[in-house]
RNA sequence: GCGGGAAUAACUCAGUGGUAGAGUGUCAGCUUCCCAAGCUGAAGGUCGCGGGUUCGAAUCCCGUUUCCCGCUCCA
């Protein structure tokens, strides 16, 4: 993977080029001109997502002891978008800078704004806390530093006109109430007329309106189409977990702490769908909410948290485990799976969010990168959410999903009322310090010390199946310059996928298809393989070109059935065959009868 | 949504106003053929779509869709 744009460029355009030659990857509608944002997967992409699919799906639901499934539907009562917050925050407002064309994020307008020279400069002459007028200096600023820093700012057009409403403003007793305001002062040359101009963070010229983005899709239900019956695709597979998290577990004997597993299509109307399939308008995550006793109760069966430190030890899970412990675990578990299916730590990197670049509910995220050929971008967020989805949910539905932990009745019965006092004196100190009200501590450890019940927090892995299968694909791309046998130079594609998740395993051939024997035993062989594995069957052309075209498709292994296998040159040899093996190009004769032992342990 | 580039066979591209081409691939046949071999033959194109200019448009103009690159997004 190179680092040169124009390179990594031209390798996309290979790999999207061959993935539709070979059937991997499809534009959604083709025929009829396309859609922006959606995709379809060919006969070897159907393949290669099966297997990711199911191998996370075995990795984490059938593998584990402690994690169940789930297939919820798409579409689900609106309400829940409401209580998790999609239907207002999924609503970005977005302006348009009319001068330079920048799209800037309504809502973060002031924040960017803050981060700008030319704002900084001019906020060192406006003297934030007294926002006293400074007439001369702004005039010369604008005639000075503003004309680099900011030329399409009004006050640096046209510095008189536009400063004389504020001095107008000003001396009739209507003073900027904020920095704010007195920067939208500044870049309104006619506020009488139109009103006040939004200034562009990077030019100073004027904003559009902002407009909104919905970036949900909304259906109706029901054949009429009224306000009444709006429903929306879902945008994430998570909140139905959420939402059915009560049935889930009065229904399966699970005992906090477990997890739900669900894979599903997610619908996104994402402002501008880009790189290949890796930001589509419909896409299908792989997440699971894995539910965890809240630090608190830890605290109280365990007398304390176990806390993590560099090297701790992740590999089995422990009683005492606190949501820190818990996160990491996931990021460690996660990485293991990548790693099983070729995506080494040389291709995966990590982001650890600050804390305020966290999600008001999150207490912390971690992204799994992959180094895609157009940037490292994320693959998967691993995010610990506390117990805000529940919260929500509980409230909005007006249903309790608090757990009752019966370790915990155990526990709280040891104690003394004294000690039930200095916890509940603890924890409120602790949520005080976190911003939460002493009021809610309270409630929470009447609770769990009186009904030995809470809603559990959760750690929840989250990835893209589609964005897993184009770093699958763009890590496995490579060529290979070959001369052929009358040494003519070309160059040859190879997918190296990890024979776990190739859409092809084996590939079966006779060595020519006009002797019959050949023919008969080579599908006496492919009918073996096929009831175990993805094979395919080819016949015609070179042996060569057949082994080429499976190395292009990144099918790991070739059968080869010849003469030999008839018996020709001797009972030694009969019913053996060659296996070549894809990355290495090596051959070697195998017993028919030993073949289905060799192969299935590596593709599966 | 805004700006820049692109769209011709399955793929990569040539074709600048006068009969739509090449290479690769695909298919069929011959071949005791183990790494895209050779030979013979075949199929495959509303030139993205819709208008306009013209005697005549793949080619010039307008619109539109999709893809790529930026602004923005984050599974």
């Amino acid at each position: 993977m190179s680092s040169d744009p124009k390179a990594s460029q031209a390798q996309m355009e290979k790999i999207v080029s061959l993935c539709k030659r070979r059937g991997f990857i499809y534009q959604s509608s083709e025929i009829y001109g396309g859609i922006n944002g959606f995709w379809d997967y060919g006969p070897l992409g159907a393949e290669l997502k099966r297997n990711l699919r199911t191998l996370w799906w075995n990795t984490m639901t059938r593998e584990r002891e402690d994690v169940v499934g789930l297939d919820a539907t798409i579409i689900m009562h609106p309400d829940i978008w409401k209580a998790s917050g999609h239907v207002d925050t999924f609503a970005d407002p977005m302006s348009t800078c009319k001068s330079c064309k920048k799209l800037v994020r309504s809502d973060q307008w002031w924040s960017i704004m803050g981060e700008q020279p030319w704002v900084q400069s001019l906020a060192a002459i406006v003297e934030p806390g007294t926002l006293a007028l400074n007439t001369g200096d702004l005039l010369k600023w604008a005639k000075g530093k503003g004309k680099q820093l900011a030329p399409n700012l009004a006050l640096v057009r046209n510095p008189e006109v536009t400063l004389s409403w504020l001095v107008q403003d000003i001396e009739a007793g209507k003073r900027p109430a904020d920095a704010r305001e007195y920067f939208l002062y500044l870049a309104t040359e006619q506020k009488a007329a139109a009103g006040f101009v939004t200034p562009c963070p990077h030019c100073g010229g004027e904003m559009t309106e902002p407009r909104p983005f919905n970036l949900m899709f909304r259906s109706h239900y029901g054949p009429i189409e009224s306000d009444d019956n709006v429903c929306y695709l879902r945008p994430e597979t998570a909140q139905a977990i959420f939402v059915q998290f009560k049935n889930v577990f009065d229904s399966s004997r699970v005992k906090v702490p477990f997890g739900i597993g669900q894979i599903g299509k997610a619908f996104r109307n994402e402002i501008t769908p880009r790189n290949y399939t890796f930001r589509s308008r419909e896409f299908e995550q792989m997440e699971l909410e894995f539910f965890i006793r809240p630090d608190e109760v830890i605290r109280l069966i365990y007398g304390e948290v176990a806390q993590w430190h560099e090297g701790a030890d992740l590999s089995e899970p422990q009683p005492n485990w606190g949501w820190e412990l818990w996160h990491r675990y996931w990021v460690d578990q996660r990485t293991k799976f990548y790693e099983s299916i070729g995506l080494g730590r040389d291709v995966l990197d990590y982001y650890w969010q600050s804390k305020d670049e966290l999600a008001h509910y999150a207490t912390a995220t971690v992204d799994i990168l992959f180094k895609f050929p157009f940037g490292t971008e994320e693959l998967e967020g691993i995010a610990a959410r506390g117990d805000f989805d529940l919260t929500q949910h509980q409230k909005h539905s007006g249903k309790s999903l608090e757990v009752f932990d019966e370790e915990l009745r155990e526990a709280v019965k040891k104690l003394t009322d004294e000690q039930k006092k200095d916890f509940i004196a603890e924890v409120q100190e602790e949520w005080n310090d976190c911003n939460k009200s002493r009021e809610d501590a309270a409630i929470f450890c009447d609770k769990l010390l009186t009904k030995a019940s809470y809603l559990p927090h959760v750690i929840e892995p989250s990835a893209g199946l589609d964005r897993l299968a184009l770093g699958i694909l763009t890590h496995a791309f490579s060529e290979e310059e070959k001369a052929d046998v009358n040494g003519k130079v070309e160059t040859r594609t190879i997918l190296r996928f990890h024979p776990r998740v190739a859409p092809i395993k084996v590939g079966v051939f006779p060595l020519l298809k006009n002797k019959p024997e050949l023919v008969a035993k080579a599908r006496e062989v492919y009918a073996l393989l096929k009831k175990h594995m993805n094979c395919f069957y080819d016949e015609s052309a070179a042996i060569g070109r057949r082994y080429a075209r499976q190395d292009e498709v990144g099918t790991p292994f070739g059968v080869t059935i010849d003469f030999e296998t008839c018996g020709e040159k001797g009972p030694e040899l009969q019913d053996t065959v060659t296996l070549r093996h894809r990355d290495s190009g090596e051959q070697e004769r195998v017993k028919i009868s030993e073949l289905l032992g060799k192969l299935l342990p590596l593709v599966s």
